[in-house]
Order: structure tokens, then sequence, then C-alpha cells
DNA sequence: TATGAATGAGCGTTCATTCAT
DNA sequence: TATGAATGAACGCTCATTCAT
């Protein structure tokens, strides 16, 4: 086979991006490290000058991934100078389903792989969690909202959206729309207080 | 080997209850059919009469156990002549936790087990989904509760919790609790006003 | 499930019958027990009673369904009072592919199961080997036929055959009359002197 | 284990013969891939580097050997600038059962491997079929010959020779004189006119 | 850095066979 | 005579991993 030498970091992405893939599409059982090999064009034992075991390559993605998706999320909650209500507006769109960059759109329009999108929209959730919270915290504080149980506050909002995103039936604009209304209104945020 | 003959069904459920344990304790990956079988002392042949494959095995584990757990929960908010604020006094506590019967007690008191758990909570979310949200249209109909969006309050309402029953530093009770206030909270339903 | 008492030689034959056609149209080795017992409606222990091991079922098998082809073919060459010339013209047509009621039949119009009818037609073959020797020694004292060396003779007569028999493109009426031709040609009974 | 690296062809030619002699010696059931690695000093594994299954790997060694012995016959049978006699003559023995090289010194001498005998006899003949039927033609055209069913006359002049071939009485240089004779003689290419 | 032949452990699965009923 | 739950051994096969090149 023709050798082609890349960039360390360029390689180790290659193969977290195409395992991903294959991790997602096929299951972590199904998808062998000959399959990633071959997918990449690269010799199975190359994989393994990246990542010591194959477990190590899984958790690896599910790491990235999740990382992938919360990182926008958390730059927009996390904006100085804002407040919450305008932080919810522009946040890129909650466990965003349509934008064809994020693993949510690759996944969900792809049959199988249910548990892994169960897995990784947990894995998500979790990492969104304490910084809701925070915002929470620092909204409360500023007399922008008025809740009693901040976490539990903080678990509605995040995990709460998860039954409307795996509705099979809505598209994702709507979900998206239906989402924010109801964040919305559960913080007392509703548009109707904000014209004043 | 001293062969002992049982009723297919509850040799079934011996296999069931089995692999349950062995699949949440360990994953799915890392168990065998034949840990499975020496478990409960018997030839991994026989896991074949009942099952035709690890995966079918695996999924009536899935299957059965969110069943087991959703079956009481949706008995209890099906009541008849009951409000919607009654019922959610009189649910055994939703994705109950401690209860020693139930598989959550089981298995949150293990470590590990993490992805298992996981999907069957979301399992269970699902089975949920549609009890919840019948019961709200009917409350809502009755003039119990005043929502504008069924669906999205459905999912709130049960996803919700997930983030709370998660959290590894709370007690059960206390996670119970939290809960069930907010939820008569999101849906006007507060103690205040039950008073009225 | 019903229990169903037959008389012995009836469910051997039974047996016999059902594993023929199963081993025939799938092979020995995708052929298993618990399948003839299905195939039967009864269980796969009642084979045990009958044939002491699938090798031995296979084997009977084998023998009962070259035994059941060869014998008519061999009364028709053992006929007293014939020359071997009205013989060959009463031989129930060799290795016959016609009769619906022969394995040839049965087999030749089934895909799969090659290897089964090459080695069906071989035994058969080996079976009249030795009845067409002594048939062309008699005729051969008589002074009906004159040939030197009696066993290439009965070899080349038999399997001489196999080759036509196998072909796909000819029908089996042709096959028959192209071999009978041949046959009488090669002894010198030919239909010219025959007239006689 | 010491780790011996091989020219992928050797290896797989390695694997060929050794499964050959195995499948011949036991039998297709009772040879496991692991009797074949064992023997060659190899893991199983390496087997499925080669060959996609066991059903491949056999049909490869049917293949394998069936052209093996094939091959010389054709050559033999096809040279330019000779009369069928004088090829009949040079033909490295039909079907060749003494030459140490050939496949059917190595079988025949065994106990056993009846079965897969035949079948490779069985292919051999197919192969040869219509390399002696287009001989025959052109002998026919000649004039060398006269004969009037050119396939029938091919197929007896093949598989006739099975039943000597498969005779254990007799010595392997006996059967290949008594085929030849036998074959001359019925295409009328006798020793008698031969010397005219 | 990269290859790919080779390893070896283990897994899912099948199935002939047994035996208590 | 007949059942079918249970056994247990073996087999085909996969695959993460190693290592000589």
């Amino acid at each position: 086979m023709i050798r082609i030498t890349k960039k360390p970091e360029d390689r180790k992405q290659e193969i977290l991006d195409t395992s991903a893939e294959l991790f997602y599409t096929q299951g972590y059982d199904k998808t062998s490290i000959s399959d990633i090999a071959k997918k990449i064009g690269v010799s199975q034992g190359l994989c393994y000058r990246y990542f010591s075991s194959k477990e190590e390559l899984f958790s690896s993605v599910l790491e990235y991934y999740a990382e992938m998706q919360a990182k926008p999320m958390i730059s927009a909650l996390s904006e100085q100078d804002k407040t919450l209500r305008q932080k919810l507006y522009g946040t890129p769109t909650f466990l965003d389903t349509e934008n064809p960059d994020t693993y949510y759109y690759k996944i969900c329009h792809q049959a199988s792989g249910k548990a892994m999108h169960d897995l990784v929209s947990m894995k998500i959730c979790q990492k969104l969690f304490p910084v809701i919270k925070k915002q929470l915290k620092k909204a409360s504080d500023q007399g922008e909202i008025a809740i009693s149980d901040l976490e539990a506050t903080a678990s509605f909002c995040i995990y709460g959206q998860l039954g409307i995103l795996l509705h099979p039936d809505l598209a994702g604009k709507e979900k998206i729309e239906r989402i924010r209304e109801f964040l919305l209104n559960l913080l007392g945020l509703d548009t109707v207080e904000s014209t004043l």
C-alpha cells in the first residue's frame, strides 16, 4: 500500500472522526479496529500508535463529540453582560439537531445507533448541568429570575428537552422553538414580560 | 452434573434475572453467555432454548426491567376519580430508587453499569411519555391545570427528573421530594393553591 | 404435543424418508436431528430409538436410496430366458431420471445437494457393477456378445452413463435413448444386427 | 509461539495442501480449522486471512486438486500435430494413480476419504469432458475415427474409467493398460488398425 | 511513522446425545 | 413408545493486539 505520512495530530483526529462515524452507525461491538483502519485507508496497527486500546478510542470519541456539542452552548451561556433571557435566545439552539456540522445532525438522521445516541445525549446533559446551574444562580442573584430549587430547575431545564428532541414526529425547527418557549416560561422569562 | 429440570417459564425468568444482573454489573460486552450460564449453574446451550441470541436476551432484559419499573407508575397515574395532584402524590415515587424490589435499587447501588442504567432510564421515560401526556390532557380539559404545550410539558415532567435522579450526592428520599415539589409547581398545583 | 404412536416399522420408514429428503436438499452438515424431528412432528429423542446416531441414520439413507434405485434395474437384468439385448431394452431405464417415484427425479430437480447426488450415483454404480459383469459373462458364454475384458466393459457400460446423466442440457427421455443406443452399439448388439 | 512470516502466496498454498490432506484423510466434518492450523503450526485465525470460511477453503481444495490432476491430461490431449491415437498414448495416464506427485497417489493409498475421492474424481471428469469432446470432434472431422454420438462417446470414454480406477483389486499399471486398450478399441483405434 | 502478517484468547452458537418423566 | 428440557463438547469465527520489517 502507498504509505502516506501525516502530522500526528491530523492522523489522530482522522482516526477519531472516522471511528466516531462507525461507532455511531454500527455500534461499538459491530465496529472493529480493522473496519476503522480500512475506512481511513491505513493499517490497523497504526491506530495503536494513537490510542492504546479500542476502549480508550471509544471513550475518546464519546468525550470528543459530547464536548463538541456542548462547547458552543456553554460559551453562549457564559457570555458576560447578558441576561439569562438574552443568553437563551443566543444559545446555538440547545442540542441542535439541524446544523449539519453537529453530531446530532449526523446521527439523528441515521437508522441504528439508538443506544449510542442516548448515551451521547446523556453525556451532553451532564456537561451542561453545572453550567446551567451556575447561570441560574447568577440570574437569580441579580433578580432576573426567582426560583427556589436551583438544582431541580437546572435538571428540568436540561433533561426536560430530551423527550422533545427524541420525538421523531417533529421537525427540528419546531423542536427548538417549543423548547425555547417552554424554558422561558418555566423560568418566568416569557415574551410578555420581556417587552417591558 | 446433576440435571435439574424446571418449568420453562421459571427457567426463562431465571435466565432473565441473572443476565440482567450481570449485564448491569459488567456491561453487555464483558458479559458472556457462559458467565450467565455458570452463575445459574446450567449449561450455556440452555440459554439458547429460551433466547435465540445474546442480543435478543439483552433487549429482553431491557424491555422487562423498564416494564417492571414503569408499570406501577402507569397504574397509579391511570387511576380513575383522582385529580392529577392526587395521582402525583400517589405515584410510587417517580423512577423510584429506594424500593429494594425495583430495578433502580439494585442498579443504582452498584458501580459500573452506568451505560445500562442510562439506557433503562431512557426506556422508562419513553414508556411514561404517552401516559403522562394523556393525564395532562385530561387534567387540562377538566380545568385542573392550564398549559399550552402538552407535549413539551410532558417531556419536561418526565425527562426533567433524570438529572436529579442521577445525582450521586442526594439521598433517595430527598430526590423524590424535590422532584414532586417541582412538578407540582411546574403544573401550578403547588401546596399553597391546593389548600384552597 | 399430541402423542401419536405408530408401528415401529412405519416410524422407522418415516424417519428414513424425511431425513433422506432433508439430507438431499440441504446436505448432511446443514441438516440437524432437530430439523428432521420437527419436520415429522416428533421429538428429537425419538430418532434415537430407531437409529443409534446421526451417522448411522445417514448411511442408512444412502444405502436405502441406492438400493431403491438399483433394485428394479438388477431385477430386470437378472431375468431368466432373456437375451442381454432384451434385458437392456427391458431395464427400467438406467439411472432413471424421469420416473417421479425414483430418487433421481426428486433430487435432480433440486438445486443444491450436488455432492450428495454424486455420492448416491457412485453408490448405485457400485451396486450395478457386479450384476452387469455377471450378465455380460453370461451373454458372452452364450455367444450373444464377444468381448475380451469383462470388467472394463462392465465399468464403461455403467460409469460411462454418468456424464450423460449429469448433463444439464439434455431432456431425460433423450438421455435414456442415447445411452441405450450407445450401449447396444458398444456391445455389438445394434439395431441393425438385431433384425436378423 | 515463535512468529514465522511467509510470503502470502506460500502461506496460502501451505494451508491449501495441509487442509487437502486432512480433508481427504478424515473427511470434511471431522476436520476442524483448528486441526489444520495445528498441523501447520500456526494460529487458526491465520486461515481466515486466506480463506473466508471453512466451506470456501474446502471448495478451493476440491478445485485446486481437480485442476492439478486435469491440467497435464488436458495439455497432452490438446497437443497439435498429433493423432488422437498418439495423444491417448501420450496422455500422462488417465486419472493417474501411480505418480507420487499426483493427488490420486496420495489419496488412493489412504483409508477413508472415500467420499472426497469420489467428489474429486467427478470434478476431474467434468473438467475433461469438454476437452475430450473437442478432440473427438477433431479426430472425427479428420477421418481418424467414425462415431455418431460425440457426447455419449466422450462421456463413456471419461466416466467409464471410474469403475476400473476405483477397483481395489487391480494394480495401478494394469488399470492404466486395460483402460487404454479399451479406449482404443472403443474408438476403433485398436493396435491392429494402427499398424497399417 | 507505517505496514500487515500473525497471534491467541475467547465468544456466540450449534447440536448430537442423554435422561427424567 | 414418546417427550423435550438439559447437557457438554466442540466448532467456526472474530478481533484486539503484537511485532518483525
